[in-house]
This record gives C-alpha cells, structure tokens and sequence, in this order.
DNA sequence: GGTCGTAACTTGACCGGTTACTATGATAAA
DNA sequence: TTTATCATAGTAACCGGTCAAGTTACGACC
C-alpha cells in the first residue's frame, strides 16, 4: 500500500482543464456552472476518489457545520438515549456532533469545551456535571459568540438558551401519587441542592408534602449525587438513623437502583416495607421486580428540542434572544407506588 | 454582545512585535524560543483569550489528532462502557474522539466513514453494523493509508487489524457449564451468521455439543439479529414448535432479556422451567430476576486495546502489520445456569 | 582577524478550500 | 449598431496555522 496523497480540488480541475473555484463551485451546486460542466465536474471526482477536507472549507468558509455536545455521561440510559436523538436530529439538519463526555468532573468539561471552541463548532450543547459551579467556561463561549444551550442540567448563565424538564411539576406529581395511596411518611433521596435538577426535585417534593400538611422530617431528605451508590448510601442513612420512612422519592432512576440494592442487603422488603418511586427510567425497568413506577422524562423531545434550538441561534447572526424550554413529564405506574396496604381502610382521603 | 473575531496569533504576534511563526514556536514550547520570549507569548496569549483554530492546524500539519469511531448503537451498556473506555485511553494519549453511530444502519456507516475521512481523521475503529456485507467503504479507508482497526464486530479485509472477543472460547465454556449442570436440551438463540460474533458464537456452541455427544435440534438453532426483539422472537420460535428445550445460551444480554419477556408472558418460568446463559452483560444485572449467568466480555480491555492499536499504527509511516488481538472472557455465576434441578421434571416436560 | 557554531527569530510558501470581484461571449433590448 | 444583461468561468486574496530554509547577533576557537 504506497502512500497515495489526498486528491484535491485542484488535481481535478487540472483534469478538466479548468478552475478550481469551477469545481468547488459545481461540487456544491452553484447556479455559476453549467449542468454539464457540473456533470463532468461530478463524474472525475466520483472517478478519481475526491473526499473533500472539511479543514480547509471550515478553515476559509469560518465555519465548521459541527454541534458540540457534552454530557457529563454515556453509559446510563438517560444520556444515552437523548445523544440518539440529538444524533438523528443533527444528521436530519446536515450537522455533524462533536460528542465529548466529562464523566461528572468538572475540569475535563472546562477541557472539553475548550476543545470544541479550537474546533469552532457553531454551537454548543451542553448538561453539565453534579460538581460544575464556575460558570466563566461558558461565559467565554458566549462572548465568543457560540450558541449555547443547556439541556437538563443547566446553570444560571445569561444570554444561554435551556431546554429542561418540568422537575418541580414532576415530583410534584409522584408526591401526590403517593399521598393518594395512603402514604404520609415520606422521604427523598435528592441529588445536590446546588444544581436544579436537584433543587426542583427537592422543592416539587417540599411544596407537594406542604400542600398537603405532611411534615418533611430532616433526617429523611438526603442530598448527594446522582448515581447508584449515591442511592445505596441514602438508604442506608435513613436505615440507620432507626425511624423508616414508608416511601421514598429517589431522584434518579439509579438512585432507586441503588435503594433497591440496599434494601435487599438488609432485608427491608419494596414495596411492602418501603414504597417507592423516582424521576427517569431506564429501558430495562421493565424486567426490574418490582418494576418502578416512575416520572418519565420525555428523553427524544429533549435531544430533538436542543438541537433545533441551537440550530434556530445559529441562523440568527445578530442578538438572539435566548429562550427556556421546559417540556413536561408524565407519571408511568408499575408495580411500586401502589395502593397502601395497611391503610385502605383509613382510605378516606 | 458584539462580534468579536477570533483572536489569532498574528493578533499576538503583532502585540509583542515579534513573527507570528515565533508565537506559534512559543506556544508549542519549541526550543527555538527563548524562556522569556515563551513567557511573554503565552501571558499575551492568555490575556487575549486566544484558542486555537484547530481547522487552520489540522490543513497545515496534515493531522488531525483526532479518532474516528463508529459504533452500531450508544444506548446499550456493552457499547456506551467501550465507548467510555475509548475516551478514557485516547484522553490519556491525547487524541480527541469523533464518535459516530449508525444505528445498525450500513448505509449511514458508509456515510459516518465518508465523514471521517472528510475530517481526515488519523485512524479508525469500527464496529460493524448488523447488516453490513459490503467492505469496499473500508478498502477505501485502507487505499487511503488511514489505519483502520474493526472491534469485537470485524468484516474480513486484507489489512486490518481486529480487536475482538474470544467468541467461539467463551460460547463453548457457556455450554460446557450448562452440560455440566446436567442439561443435554439446549437450544441457541444466535445472531446472523455473516458477523463474526454471531458465527463464532454458534460454532463454540455446536463444537462443545459434539465434544460433549449432544445432539443438536435444527429446530433449537435462531439466527436473527442482535436486540431484544430477536431475543423474544426467537424464543417464541421455539415455543410455538411445540417442544421446548431445557435450556437457552443466547448471543447477546438483550437478546437474553427478549427471552425473559417472552417466558413471562407465556408463563414459563425462568430458570425452574428454562434456564439460560448469555454472552455479555449489563449494569443492571443484578437487579434482574434471576440474574443471569453470563460470559463476560471485558468492554474496557477492548476499547483500550483498539485505541493503543491505532495509535500504534499511527506511528508507523510504512506499511505496517495488521494484528488481531483476541481478549478471553470469563464465566460470571449468577442465578442462572444452576445445578439443574430433577431431570425427572425436566424429562417428563 | 577570520571562521564557525548557535541561540533566537523571521521569511515566504503552502495546506485545500471559499469568497468577492472581474472577464468574456452570446443574446436581448434599445 | 450599440448597449445592457445574462450565463459561465476565471483571478486573486484570504482563512490561520505549520514547516523548511534563511537571517542576525554574538561569543568561541584557532
């Protein structure tokens, strides 16, 4: 295999005897060339291998046709079926993405976009980690004047667009599920307080038990992160503290994994012992025993509604106004969060 | 917020009324450059807020530092932790990652190639979609001198390398451990046999049969895709022929999953009625009742290995050798695949 | 004093496209 | 016949870097 140079514009314009700016023109479609020309121009690029080098156009055209994405992670449904979509809705668009992931630590994010920025990505889409409070990496990205938009977790940026959940109005809704079912003893293992999924959670759930003139018990409302062992470790501070509640709202989808985990180790049966329910899912509930009852985020709507809105920014070369979409969320019920047992009869509610 | 045009390093050259090829020197930390002279460019360079473009490096270098990958799905655990592990080896190594995803579609992996070659990437990994047959994408990518390396799905191409699984090794442990439990009826849930891992699979599966004197039933043998749905499919296959087998070794976790459906739904119980072990795994596994008994595949040797094999290829200019890189596996005792338990039963089914 | 080596820069070309103008011949309008 | 217009194509500059090959100043060495 010897080394064969890339063919460029230029060795088929030799070709054909004419410009390069001839071919470049008739491989876009340019109104400038004849339709025999731009045939001709076609058939010897097709014949020779031509691959166009989006260095060079991004490097003279300014731009490079990329979304940047950063996720804080890959491997759990809920980032990985939302990056499906941003991927179907980018390639619909004839957009490229750029995906990076930061693995929830806030330096190799700061990195990462730095990276997009040197690739002069035309916007930026992003869902930041448990751990990021400096906002000064985005605050750069914006004076550049890239398009940024937050998805899920967002922080408070001016002048960024946001597409999010309705959090507080979810949990809202899977607090008053559980009351409608008998239960009054309720806690919540919440993520960090400092980044709004964890805050509106916390709040949807505090504003329903109010509603409802439910004390919320401090010892029962635990912040942390939002993965399975964060989970785990929840429960077993509740466990331990002595006083068990009736039902838990997890935050995420493994945090309840990881209550599940905890409670089989200590033999607390769900949902006999202990109901619960959580925000998000996972395509594997199904076979989970039992199966959670959950607030579904909508994870298709959020990857297509952040890609068109980065995309909407991108066409608007002057000031845009930035714009916060929140698409809502729906209770799924399965097999927890039912029908308290030991008070169907008190069932007067 | 005004346009402000990208700080370049003319921009900082002109400031230090030094060359911009000094700045580009300085930056890069080349001995050319005086202690001072370097100090004084990159404060310069911090003050502007400068970032490189790296479109405008890539044309002139003729690299792109950049790894191309090409994966059939995200949203499925052995995928998004390979993908994972590829990061984290390429971060380590400095190279920057253009993930694509054909969602087991061969036309758009051709197009995700054509892509990345575009970008002139400086390698290539690929695991092929279900469907794909044609290599002549990937002669091109070879023609190209970019070194191309296929993961756990490879096609057969002079000139590649392959890291991939002991399929066929892992398949015959899986079954010698059914056998040793006492099943002789047992049947295959296979994916194609055009794609390595199906194939292979399925031959560990008929090799360890024979070895072991068991017959195999034509009518116990699927071969179908990868997900789920195939796993269900393929059960209800099965079921509706009338005679069922003892027990199940299915291609992939999904497919395994598609079975636990299917049962549930007619009533078959897993593993008192059908036992069953897989070939990979999932996060969530051990919340799954039963837990299945898997063959796992180490997805984070694998992706390291890909990434470290490119890279090396990278390196060399010549012709280099295609290596073929095979991890082992390893049997993970769960919950399925036990001792079976009265033949009595098992026979009188 | 002349030659050489070296540290520290500078020059100019080039990577492979795109873009804004300019040029040419043919045809239509005046 | 002259001028305006249009379809087609060409020219030259530029995008922001990198690279190879100079250049300059200065001390060392014989």
């Amino acid at each position: 295999m010897n080394r064969k140079p890339h063919v460029t514009l230029s060795d088929i314009a030799k070709q054909l005897n004419v410009s390069k700016v001839t071919v470049s023109k008739a491989l876009r479609g340019h109104p400038d060339i004849s339709r025999e020309t731009t045939r001709l121009v076609k058939k010897v690029a097709e014949e020779l291998g031509y691959t166009p080098n989006f260095a060079a156009r991004n490097l003279s055209s300014r731009k490079s046709n990329t979304i940047g994405v950063v996720v804080p992670k890959i491997a759990h449904f809920f980032f990985s079926s939302i990056i499906e979509s941003i991927y179907d809705e980018a390639f619909y668009n004839n957009y490229d993405i750029a995906l990076t992931v930061s693995q929830e630590n806030a330096e190799r994010e700061k990195k990462h976009i730095e990276t997009l920025m040197a690739m002069r990505v035309d916007g930026v889409i992003v869902s930041i980690t448990q751990e990021t409070k400096d906002s000064t990496i985005f605050e750069k990205v914006l004076s550049r004047n890239v398009p940024l938009v937050f998805m899920d977790r967002v922080l408070q940026v001016g002048g960024t667009s946001q597409v999010t959940v309705d959090d507080r109005g979810g949990a809202v809704k899977a607090i008053e599920l559980a009351i409608s079912n008998g239960y009054t003893k309720i806690a919540h293992i919440g993520g960090y307080k400092e980044i709004n999924i964890g805050k509106n959670r916390y709040e949807g759930f505090a504003e329903a038990m109010k509603k409802h003139g439910l004390p919320v018990d401090p010892d029962w409302v635990i912040h942390g992160g939002f993965g399975e062992d964060d989970g785990y470790q929840g429960f077993m501070k509740i466990y331990k503290s002595g006083k068990m509640p009736e039902f838990i709202f997890a935050v995420t989808y493994p945090v309840a994994l990881g209550v599940y985990a905890a409670a089989a180790e200590v033999g607390v049966r769900i949902p006999e012992d202990l109901d619960i329910i959580c925000f998000g899912s996972a395509s594997i509930n199904k076979f989970l025993k039992p199966a959670l009852t959950y607030v579904d985020q909508p994870t298709r709507t959020l990857g297509k509604a952040a890609v068109d809105l980065v995309i909407e920014h991108i066409g608007e070369t002057e000031n845009y106004q930035p714009k916060l979409i929140e698409v809502p969320t729906e209770l799924v019920i399965r097999d927890t969060c039912i029908k308290k047992k030991s008070a169907v009869n008190a069932a007067a509610k």
